[in-house]
RNA sequence: GGCGGGUUGCCCGAGCGGCCAAUGGGAGCGGACUGUAAAUCCGUCGCGAAAGCUACAGAGGUUCGAAUCCUCUACCCGCCA
């Protein structure tokens, strides 16, 4: 336990490069290092999922608690309601009973990546419980004395909303989150709270303000904004945003957003998402530099997290999947369990009666948005049946070509696939 | 309150009353190269098979014909009070 050559958390926390700002930095080392700590992070329900961004936090309570501190994962149930004030414009309110579904199912997207065993069980909790029942007299006597106006208004997002305009609502909104950290330290002794550094205002707010209560000393940290070394924002692929609910991206999808990770990004993606032990890490950074066309460090990387996200046997699959249709084999040779297979992960579209020609079949299967792209993509060279460059958008393929007798592969440029399936 | 300027396709931004579905750049998409990279080069980029339809803040109007002229409405931005 005392082995000196073996790193601490916090020495863990900084290699990984997964701490942006933090109180004191050496009082929280020394409470991460030590015995167990409560901690918390809030995630608020401003969609129906999370994301690949919040993966940052959502795996940063993870380690903590692996490190034998105690979790307490909220959803913002209140603070949803209310909107975090973002410096380009006022948010606009989504209905109440919108909110309700996404803080269901957002607590529900986060209760596997912690455990419920041992004396640092996690516990999922929700702000609404104790904002919600809270009355506007005491909510302004109680809270709102402790926050000096002054302080508030010189924060860098109201500066910025001063004159855009920023609602009373929005401007209010990190008196809650502050009053969220008093709860959890009264109710459960919660003595850290880390969040993205988007979060660092808010979060030193509720320390603050936990200290002018009388409370506390309590502490927190933040964790880096994830960045990609070409200037475009992370977490993005094809347009729309990388969930990590399966139904809005498939898991074949998060797989591939994993694997076509930049090299220039991949090993701090490495050290800010996996699990593995710092070693492993290096050598695979190692890799990257001596191979980098053998991609072991994306590879390693995808497969770890669609692992975590959604299960070793939906992983397994999705490789197969991609082995499948990137594989250097014809595709002939696959079975057509592999295929069907392949083919559920990249989205398998069914066909009844006649097959339509190829133009109408990228369309439909959703490769394209409109026939005029589906005639662009075949003029462009960039669209393929089962491997076969497509030239005629009128052609029906024919019922030789049908794989198994009645699956088609189409892609559209290198890597965007989808299936045909024909139905009796 | 007064005066002036602006509102164009995903974003920025040009646009002469007909030759404008609208120059150019970026993003996106595709091709070549490669590693299902990056960089680079090339192509493409409203919907429709087509006829045609829908588009230049919104609503009217002038005209054979308007993104381009006129009127009103909404929003934005300067300058003076």
């Amino acid at each position: 336990m005392t082995d000196s050559a073996a790193p601490t958390l916090t020495d863990d926390l900084l290699w990984r490069g997964l701490i942006q700002d933090s109180t004191d930095a050496d009082e929280l080392r020394k409470h991460l290092d030590a015995g167990s700590l409560t901690y918390y992070v809030g995630f608020d329900p401003t969609a129906a999922s999370l994301h690949v961004g919040h993966l940052m936090q959502v795996l940063t309570a993870r380690r903590l608690q692996q490190a034998g501190h105690r979790p307490l994962l909220l959803v913002g149930g209140a603070t949803g309601q209310i909107g975090d004030p973002r410096e380009s414009a006022e948010r606009t309110l989504n209905p109440v009973d919108v909110i309700e579904g996404w803080v269901q199912r957002i607590r529900d997207q986060l209760a596997p990546f912690v455990t419920y065993e041992g004396d640092n069980a996690a516990t999922l909790v929700n702000n609404l419980d104790w904002t919600g029942p809270m009355s506007v007299v005491d909510f302004l006597r109680d809270v709102g004395k402790h926050f000096p106006v002054s302080r508030m208004l010189a924060r860098e997002v109201v500066k910025a909303r001063l004159e855009s305009g920023i609602s009373f609502t929005e401007f209010s909104y990190q008196l809650l989150q502050s009053h969220d950290y008093y709860e959890l330290h009264q109710r459960h002794g919660c003595r850290l709270q880390f969040g993205g550094s988007d979060q660092w205002g808010n979060i030193t707010a509720g320390v603050d303000y936990i200290r002018r209560r009388g409370a506390g000393p309590v502490h927190a940290f933040t964790t880096p904004l994830v960045t990609k070394a070409d200037g475009t924002k992370f977490g993005k692929s094809e347009g729309g945003s990388v969930w990590l609910d399966p139904a809005m991206t498939s898991p074949y999808a998060f797989y591939q957003f994993w694997l076509n990770s930049d090299d220039k990004d991949v090993n701090r993606y490495l050290r800010y998402f996996s699990f593995r032990p710092r070693e492993e890490i290096t050598e695979l950074e190692t890799a990257t530099a001596e191979k980098p066309a053998a991609r072991l460090a994306q590879r390693a990387l995808a497969e770890e997290l669609t692992t975590l996200v959604h299960g070793a046997d939906e992983c397994a699959q999705v490789i197969a999947a991609s082995q499948a249709l990137f594989g250097r084999g014809s595709l002939a040779e696959l079975s057509a369990d592999t295929l069907r297979a392949a083919l559920a992960e990249t989205g398998l579209h069914e066909v009844r009666g006649e097959l339509p020609p190829v133009a109408a079949l990228l369309r439909d299967a959703g490769l394209v948005s409109s026939m005029n792209e589906a005639r662009r993509a075949i003029a462009d060279g960039g669209a393929y049946v089962n491997n076969e460059r497509a030239t005629d958008p009128e052609e029906v393929p024919a019922a030789s070509s049908l794989l198994h007798g009645r699956f088609l592969v189409l892609r559209r440029g290198k890597r965007t696939f989808a299936g045909v399936e024909l139905l009796g």
